[in-house]
DNA sequence: AAGGCGGATGTAAGCGCTTACAGCACCCGG
DNA sequence: CCGGGTGCTGTAAGCGCTTACATCCGCCTT
């Protein structure tokens, strides 16, 4: 009995057939009608709510799987008004940091059962439109600090959608989460001081972004604590090839340094990498230290000294707030940050040890 | 004049009241009814159709903004039977290749007014869950070729979106792109050989995907070529504590080679500088080489020789046929194959050259 | 035996948006 | 002065799903 009869398909008001369907052509109603159910029932059963018989709950598992049945996410979004998907917002790929980051919120989003839909910045023509057509269609945005978040976008976004931001300073309604800087790059720098070098540079754009900020303050305060005068900070953007430029600079003298304290790996690495080519040694002749702990700073001779950065919690850590957040959880006021770790390797001038384990073994979940 | 007395502010057939609205409460009802025109007014000018006045135009603009209105995509997505997104299914994104993969693939689906929706596999307990979940929201999934996507998954999907494979076997009605492997493998065996090495090991498991296969088959290829029978292959999974250990067997002596062809660079890498640290020269007494240019060959002493290939590219291309498949079109039968492309740096015996460019400009879009 | 209860299922009202179609005002030529 | 464009706007019917509520039925309680 129960609507085995059904002679219509649709047992709704619409007077029109069968609708047209998602791809293939099937919908719940295509399910309700071979399983002689209604699509409710089917509903109850794929969304494992409510109370189905299990004679009920088979027959219509065998209609579902009969017809290759695939929900359409929007329409489940639109009953239950909620995306079920996280925004997130990156300047772009290259280099493990960013990578890492997304595979830690890829990976809390999956388990919070969200989909994350992604959005590079770089080389965005129209960012703010991009921000906007991606608020459409996610329940919450976690975005990279640096600009990544032009004002006109977080404008549009204000108390729109719930967002967090990851390394920039936090806002009215818009919490914020990020690595440890200033201590460490404190800690870094005396280290290189207490290697008797006497003239460090710090290359990196202090004004780029607030973390670069704080790298720069712990270096600064470092000399303070020595009551040295720090130089002033080399100012490149950066790009691979403004490592090399910064090598020239130094080979040509124009920079006076003994130890250059770089604001990432990617250009400790290059200005090493040129210094070496010149014959220069290192650390003999000038110490090159980063930040970062790329996998390139384990397999250069010397090793990179460098900071790690938790990264991938980093991650994890903005999927859950931002879902604390959207699922109406008050924003927290404070900054949360993550201690990061100093890694001597020899291109400090410490006797270089034979070879530093990667932080985690790769490929691991 | 216009609908400006309107009373209701919802002039549906629907008795409620007005809706309860998305995240802050503002709908397209709420938007009309402050600019005093209907909602299809409203989403005419939003989505730049038909024709509206532009007094008419503005007034809604100007009500759009005063809510800060932000439409539900889902509803939009429901109405017009289109997700407007891509679904990327790569294993995970350490090192430089699915980052790249990623870059290329976001771009060309941004360009194509796409938003791209992540899933990476690696660490997920439910794939098939996983997968069948991503279905529901995208129009189409474009999955990474090895191990991604096993096979009740690809029946789950069989027929329903369209998908396509990057660097796997092109199968029934899923199309299928890659980067050329078995020329350059060959080519790159023969360089090798060319120097005079005569032990020559592949390291690697070609049984791991369709594209290390191949590369295997070119480094036997090249033996063939010159009438050598080639070693077995040493069969390890891609992690980088697995170079460490097969750097020890080569100490050891329990692999006996003079050149080792390892299936990715990461492997090459690990293999090198244990070698190194061990005290053997690379390539003096041994040569190494990888595969897939990462950033570290180039810092690497002596640098690594590798080859290159086009995955930002591949990215691009995947997401452009996935385009044209969503769009109703074909599926090609026969694979797409980009070319790759030999880099000759010192690590295979060849005097070192001074560095080597990156690339592309990092950074660039 | 009647009433009540609860489990299983169906009914139908939306969710917020797009769009075919209808309607209306205005302008032009005849 | 009227018919028919033409240009703009409103009406309303869905899109496929969830879910509150109603309904039905069998069985237990008294």
């Amino acid at each position: 009995m129960a609507a085995a009869g059904e002679q219509d398909g649709r047992p709704t008001t619409t007077p029109s057939a069968a609708p047209a369907a998602s791809a293939n052509g099937t919908t719940i109603y295509s399910v309700a009608e071979l399983a002689g159910v209604s699509i409710a029932t089917v509903s109850r059963v794929l969304q494992g709510a409510g109370t189905v018989s299990s004679k009920t709950t088979e027959k219509v598992l065998a209609a579902v799987d009969e017809l290759n049945y695939v929900p359409l996410g929007a329409a489940r979004s639109l009953a239950v008004r909620q995306h079920e998907a996280h925004g997130l917002v990156l300047p772009e790929l290259s280099g493990p940091y960013y990578s890492e980051l997304l595979m830690g919120f890829e990976s809390r989003a999956a388990d919070l059962g969200q989909s994350v839909t992604l959005m590079l910045t770089d080389g965005k023509a129209d960012l703010a439109r991009a921000v906007r057509q991606l608020a459409t269609r996610v329940d919450g945005i976690a975005v990279f600090g640096s600009a990544a978040m032009p004002p006109p976008v977080a404008r549009a976004l204000h108390g729109q959608k719930p967002v967090v931001m990851i390394t920039g300073e936090p806002q009215d309604g818009v919490e914020s989460v990020g690595a440890e800087n200033a201590h460490s790059a404190e800690e870094l720098t005396e280290h290189v001081l207490a290697h008797g070098r006497t003239r460090l540079v710090f290359v990196g754009d202090p004004d780029i972004a607030p973390d670069i900020h704080e790298r720069h303050a712990g270096f600064v305060a470092a000399h303070r604590a020595r009551r040295v005068q720090p130089a002033e900070p080399v100012r490149v953007p950066f790009r691979e090839g403004e490592g090399e430029a910064v090598a020239e600079r130094i080979l040509a003298g124009e920079i006076e340094a003994d130890a250059v304290v770089c604001a990432n790996d990617e250009l400790a690495l290059s200005i090493m990498s040129r210094l070496q080519d010149a014959g220069r040694e290192v650390p003999g002749d000038v110490a090159v230290v980063g930040w970062d702990d790329v996998m390139a700073s384990r397999y250069v001779r010397p090793g990179m000294t460098t900071v790690r950065q938790p990264v991938r919690e980093l991650g994890v850590l903005a999927a859950d707030r931002l879902h604390h957040r959207v699922q109406g959880g008050e924003p927290l006021a404070e900054r949360q940050v993550l201690p990061t770790q100093v890694i001597i390797r020899g291109s400090c001038g410490c006797p270089s040890p034979r070879s530093t384990p990667p932080p985690t073994e790769r490929r691991t979940r």
